[in-house]
RNA sequence: UGGGGCGUAGUAUAAUGGCAGUACACCUGGUUUUGGUCCAGGCAGUUGGGGUUCGAAUCCCUGCGCCCCAGCCA
């Protein structure tokens, strides 16, 4: 591979190097990711999270965590500590700069007056159906309310008794004065400030009247000087408004730049498709290991460098765009191959006995930690006359290209010997029971003397010495490539999503340290959920398998 | 015949008037004590039409397609 050095940018980048040579902003780039605490982050907030920061990062810039918490009846402080340890986990550092939309309340309520001062804001007495009535449509244009031309002293005297709760909810809104024929909806006398007498997470009863995104978010960008104002493709309709505001307050006026979100294949992200699947427990909770959920992926045994990675690989632009989660999951597999200890693990055990072998034996053999890395050292493993195999690396009648162990076909056992099947034990239903071998002495560590060779290398365990576990082969939660796609995305569900195998034998794990990501060789890489072990048992989730050419050449073999 | 945005291999992303490149996926082959990894090679693209130009993915005109907007949500 030739190595090039060209940095790839992406079109905000572009926009900040031509800033910094205009010297627009004094070559300072500052950002912020503004979640609102109303859920939990999933695997789309990370692009956001690794753009604003990653952006500020390669810039010598900063980057502030941002609660943009201005509707008290849909935010919590759970989900507050969820994000921060979420940002936190994907290894982010917003220095001190933990910021909330409702810091700023007190200031956005006295810019709010120097709106109507500036007669560009008025107190509008229609409901919200008059007002959608009022609204117009895409093609027509909106009337005007009624209450357009109060006069500023009327317009300050009921926005006072807005803040001091003289009106219900609903009764009153505070909206800017624009232009009700303006072909841009969002221009339509848009409301401020509405009345929700609801207890707010930070600010408690203090205030019964809440700012509207488009007023708050540009204000709060405002306040703390940031330069470029990322947000996605959606709000590109919402920027004449955001424009709007700080130029009608003379306010410092970031730049508000769009891009497009991420959407992955075979997986739903939508909030509340999320939430649907956590109540109707489809899945066990919001960090179930399937879920898109930060916390999920976590749980699964993603790492944050493989998000990152992953983040920065599928770029940044403006097209609506699918990732195909394949390259999500190339991501981990790249770390992990790297990082992650091989052990020797059989999911779905078949008992071998190595007739030849003697009783009450037990050896020691030496087996590599990492081939990829050398600093990673070995390890022993016990070898023994009983042993597991994987059943589906037997074959009572395997075709050609089936290289593990048929009758009378020898295979090596990985580290130990080479064996041969000479019989297959069944029971009275037919199904085998076990199996028995003859080993070559010979072949101690998996080479023969005399240079003959085999064709396959299959894992193993010593059934005397094996530690039983339960595991858990997780698979993508949805088998459609978009489940959003007609009809219920309920029906997309995989039912395979999650195969429960209670009798896997693992080797003795020497390696102890929790959370530790392993590659059971050959079949993928697994970790122990805490969760799921907390009575004691052993439980390990699959967190990504290995790729495996045998499998997808069976599967197409079979028509699939 | 409302406004805004976007169209480059299967997918994603470069090339800002000068050889259409990269990654993933897919296919071949090689190495291999993991059917993993790694290595080598291959397949495959500028939304249609017209124009400007020595030269167009790029500039202009004109079609076509896709996405977003009528919350007192963000």
């Amino acid at each position: 591979m030739s190595e090039s050095n060209t940095v790839i940018k992406n079109f905000i980048q572009k926009i900040i190097d031509e800033d910094n040579l205009s010297g627009k902003w004094s070559n300072r780039v500052h950002t912020r990711f503004p979640p609102e605490p109303n859920g939990y982050l999933h695997i789309g907030h990370a692009k956001s999270i690794c753009l604003n920061f990653g952006i500020a990062e390669k810039n010598n810039g900063k980057c502030n965590l941002r609660f943009d918490d201005t509707n008290p009846v849909k935010e919590e402080d759970e989900y507050v500590i969820s994000i921060i340890d979420d940002v936190k986990w994907l290894g982010f550092d917003w220095e001190e700069r933990l910021y909330y939309a409702s810091d700023y309340f007190d200031q956005m309520y006295d810019y709010a007056l120097t709106l109507i001062q500036n007669g560009d804001a008025f107190v509008c007495d229609q409901s919200s159906d008059q007002m959608r009535d009022c609204r117009g449509t895409l093609k027509q244009p909106g009337e005007e309310s009624p209450n357009r031309n109060r006069s500023i002293e009327e317009n300050l005297e009921l926005f006072q008794r807005m803040k001091n709760g003289d009106y219900p909810d609903g009764e009153k809104t505070l909206r800017a004065k624009i232009d009700m024929s303006h072909s841009n909806l969002n221009m339509r006398d848009p409301v401020i400030y509405r009345i929700l007498h609801a207890s707010h997470h930070r600010t408690g009863n203090k205030w019964c009247i809440y700012p509207m995104y488009d007023w708050a978010h540009g204000l709060e960008d405002s306040i703390e000087e940031i330069t470029h104002s990322i947000c996605t493709l959606e709000f590109e309709d919402h920027r004449p408004l955001y424009d709007w505001y700080l130029e009608k307050l003379d306010v410092y006026h970031p730049q508000q730049i769009e891009f497009a979100r991420l959407n992955l294949n075979f997986t739903v992200v939508s909030k509340r498709k999320l939430k649907k699947l956590v109540d109707e427990k489809h899945v066990e909770g919001w960090d179930d290991p399937r879920m898109p959920t930060l916390s999920g992926l976590r749980r699964r045994g993603y790492t944050p460098l493989s998000i990152r990675n992953f983040a920065e690989g599928v770029g940044v632009t403006k097209r609506d765009s699918i990732i195909d989660v394949v390259r999500l999951e190339n991501s981990l597999r790249e770390e992990l191959n790297k990082t992650a200890p091989r052990v020797l693990g059989v999911l779905d055990p078949l008992k071998v006995v190595i007739t030849n072998y003697p009783e009450n034996k037990t050896e020691m053999l030496e087996a590599i930690n990492n081939p990829e890395d050398e600093n990673a050292g070995s390890r022993e493993v016990p070898f023994s006359k009983e042993l597991y195999i994987e059943k589906n690396d037997f074959m009572e009648d395997p075709p050609r290209k089936f290289f593990r162990l048929g009758p009378g076909r020898e295979v090596r056992l990985r580290y130990a010997y080479f064996v041969t099947c000479t019989d297959i034990i069944k029971d009275e239903n037919g199904t085998i029971k076990e199996i028995h071998c003859t080993y070559d002495p010979e072949t101690k560590g998996g080479n023969a003397p005399d240079g003959r060779k085999v064709k396959g290398t299959i894992h193993w365990v010593s059934a005397e010495h094996a530690i039983d576990a339960e595991v858990r082969l997780y698979d993508r939660l949805f088998k459609k490539e978009n489940p959003e796609e007609g009809g219920d995305f309920l029906d997309a569900l995989n039912p395979d999503s999650c195969k429960i195998l209670p009798d896997s034998k693992l080797e003795p794990l020497l390696l102890e340290p929790e959370s530790i990501i392993y590659q059971f060789e050959r079949l993928g890489y697994f970790k122990k959920d805490d969760v799921f072990s907390s009575n004691g048992n052993n439980v390990f989730i699959r967190v990504v398998s290995l790729r495996d050419s045998w499998a997808r050449m069976m599967k197409q073999g079979s028509g699939q």
